[in-house]
DNA sequence: ACAAATTTAGACACTCTTGTCCAATTCGTC
DNA sequence: GACGAATTGGACAAGAGTGTCTAAATTTGT
């Protein structure tokens, strides 16, 4: 039997292991060390794998390559789907809310082990694969952005922002997110429970400032709290 | 004499005209290939010089790699310091001033091609080289960032803004000023002259509707009234 | 327990790259 | 034009990495 893809056969527990490991490792060690640096003996030493049984999976190693974009590619998306979808459409209290869903958005999209991975492998390697990274960026950036704008744009109809351009928000909201993690990311380093709460909590605040409305639209009871920082 | 591909100007004569073709290739090469992807016949190629001369000139291809990345944070930092001397400390109009110089700081310091490259050998080779990029750390953003903070802070405290911590302002300004041109730096594309004013447009309007005064008065005789207004 | 599939370790050929050495040539300067 | 310094191209050894092949060991399903 070729191997490949065999959608009526489940190989079995330990192959499919082997594979996910592979994968792992492979991530890990590319984005490490960048597609030219890595060596197929360090994937299959951090694998705990033979070198052979790489071969065996993945045939070369662009091919391993190109698997582990896809891959990161389709697990972030749906991290960042799954987020968008908590997006605090009829907020309690705004500032709040919001804080909490950058916060989401940084920790499980942005930060994550997948997030910081294919975002470094992108930026390292994304102008030797056009095609590939064409795909990722219809598949990503070209679906969450509207999907996110279209969730600010909702908010500002329902009366709590006071937003022109929801796409520009909604990009706006993403950057005052994360400004104060950019050093960090740079160097590769994941940014603490703490720093993403800060950085989110300026952030919004900032936001805020820029698209709340003077009043809040559900009570306008004490108006005088929203002057003070 | 052959000659090999000259892609720059005039060869200009001389030792030292190599050592600058040698650095320029090797940038180039580096942050398109990553430190273990390039090779010294592409630099040799690309710089119109022969691998001996190389060598000769920089002993081997980490003495090399250093030296580049301690060539581009030099110029970089020379370059967004004479951008932050043009910082409007008294502007006749606060938005298209700060525009102006938004536009610059993206244009002169983080699109340009030193920007580009060292932004990207950093996040890509950053954590092989702590103590190099620890170096840069200190000398890039850890000088820079209170510089810019410092003439915020000034600004807001001759009464054009309204800002609690400077620092924080002073972040969250750079951010929005290139948070429209991220997804073309992470594929290493060089937003043209109308992405860049675009997004410090916006980025300052929405900065502005934040920090700014409500009333654009040079004169902070009222400055208790706006508060609750 | 048996048979098929999978994994493993090691050897292997092949290619590519680094860094050195050297003789011939060219360049800069007087 | 001549001299010394720099550059050149080519050969070279040493090392590292890819991808293949094999036979033996292991795992898996039945």
């Amino acid at each position: 039997m070729k191997l490949g893809v065999s959608p009526d056969i489940v190989p079995s527990r330990g192959h499919e292991a082997k594979r996910v490991s592979i994968m792992d490792a492979a991530s890990e060690v590319f984005c490490r060390e960048s597609f030219a640096g890595a060596n197929i003996d360090m994937i299959a030493a951090e694998a705990g794998v033979s070198r052979q049984t790489i071969y065996n999976h993945h045939g070369d190693k662009e091919k391993l390559f190109v698997a582990i974009v896809r891959d990161l590619t389709e697990r972030c998306n749906a991290g960042i789907f799954a987020t968008i979808s908590t997006f605090p459409d009829q907020p309690k209290d705004l500032e709040a809310d919001l804080i909490a869903f950058a916060v989401r958005m940084n920790r499980n999209c942005i930060c994550n082990r997948d997030g910081k991975f294919l975002r470094k492998l992108i930026q390292t390697e994304g102008e030797r694969y056009p095609e590939l990274f064409a795909e990722w960026r219809e598949q990503g950036p070209g679906r969450t952005w509207p999907a996110i704008a279209a969730r600010f744009a909702r908010l500002a109809h329902a009366g709590f922002l006071d937003i022109d351009d929801p796409d520009v928000a909604a990009r706006q909201f993403m950057a005052l997110a994360n400004a104060e993690l950019q050093t960090t990311f740079m160097l590769g380093g994941t940014p603490d429970e703490d720093e993403v709460l800060q950085s989110a909590t300026h952030g919004v605040r900032t936001f805020l400032r820029a698209f709340g409305k003077r009043q809040p639209a559900a009570n306008a009871s004490k108006q005088g709290a929203l002057a003070n920082a």
